[in-house]
DNA sequence: AACTGCACCAACCGCCTGACA
DNA sequence: GTGTCAGGCGGTTGGTGCAGT
């Protein structure tokens, strides 16, 4: 766990501190980029006065210190969000983060690990699982094929009708405009989706540099489909969407 | 009460890329 | 053109708390 200051004084003076942040560091680092800016990483580190790697100072201040963070656990419409997002842009948690507001590659990445897991399990259990699999194989190719199967059921199950800043993704019954409610649509009606998914193609066709989370939208779609077309579209977007 | 399994989360590790000398 | 360094990213690990038995 944690070393103790007096662990670590009595270890090389220039050994990294590992583990977890204490109070006394977060305020360190907090107050430091708060009044002199980053810098470059490894400045923020000594001038700080921290024994840590700038890396870990960057990673800190990126996952936990940013005052812009949201600290509520994820919504669902947030989680529906980075289902879409995933199907549409693959692992590629920092670009899925930078449309989501006030959320991190590594919050992102945890939740769709957890979620991978859970349906997974789900799936083992309804099922009688992947047998080929070393139980020791942890989220290897095979299991995560497995889950992403089920998660691909999840997105056209699971979105609901939700505004977020940039991009919408929601759904409604074919009959009714009344899609506020979280809540699972009976299956019963063939669900028409809808989605307003906007992607930042125009100023990357245009070489300029992709803006983290300041204007990550310039372009978008909204459209209604039938429950078995929205994957499809999805699928389709990423033709339109730039390298990132 | 003790044990076990699971979920969640924070942090580290290794690799890649871009900037710069 | 090449080497070095810092930053960024995705994958993975380890700790903690909670629920179930």
């Amino acid at each position: 766990m944690v070393s103790t200051e007096k662990e670590e004084g009595e270890h090389s003076a220039k050994k990294m501190r590992k583990g977890l942040w204490s109070p006394d560091e977060d305020e360190r680092l907090y107050s430091h980029i708060t009044n002199y800016g980053v810098g470059t990483w490894s400045s923020v580190a000594q001038l700080a006065g921290l024994k840590r790697s700038g890396k870990s100072c960057r990673l800190r201040w990126l996952n936990y210190l940013q005052p812009d963070l949201k600290r509520e656990p994820i919504s669902k419409q947030e989680g529906d969000l980075i289902v879409s997002l995933q199907k549409l842009l693959g692992n590629r948690w920092s670009a899925i983060a930078a449309r989501i507001p006030g959320r991190t590659d590594n919050e992102i990445k945890n939740y769709w690990n957890s979620r991978i897991r859970k349906k997974h399990r789900q799936r083992m259990r309804a099922d009688g699982g992947y047998q080929s699999q070393s139980p020791e194989m942890g989220m290897g190719q095979a299991e995560e094929k497995g889950a992403q199967d089920s998660i691909t059921d999840g997105i056209s199950l699971d979105l609901c009708g939700q505004a977020m800043s940039g991009g919408q993704v929601g759904h409604g019954a074919t009959t009714s405009h009344n899609s506020n409610s979280a809540d699972h649509q009976p299956s019963s009606q063939l669900p028409v989706f809808s989605c307003k998914l906007a992607h930042p193609g125009v100023a990357a066709q245009n070489g300029e540099q992709q803006p983290s989370l300041a204007v990550p939208f310039l372009k978008s779609y909204q459209v209604n489909f039938a429950e078995e077309e929205y994957v499809d579209f999805l699928m389709s977007l990423s033709d339109d969407l730039p390298e990132i």
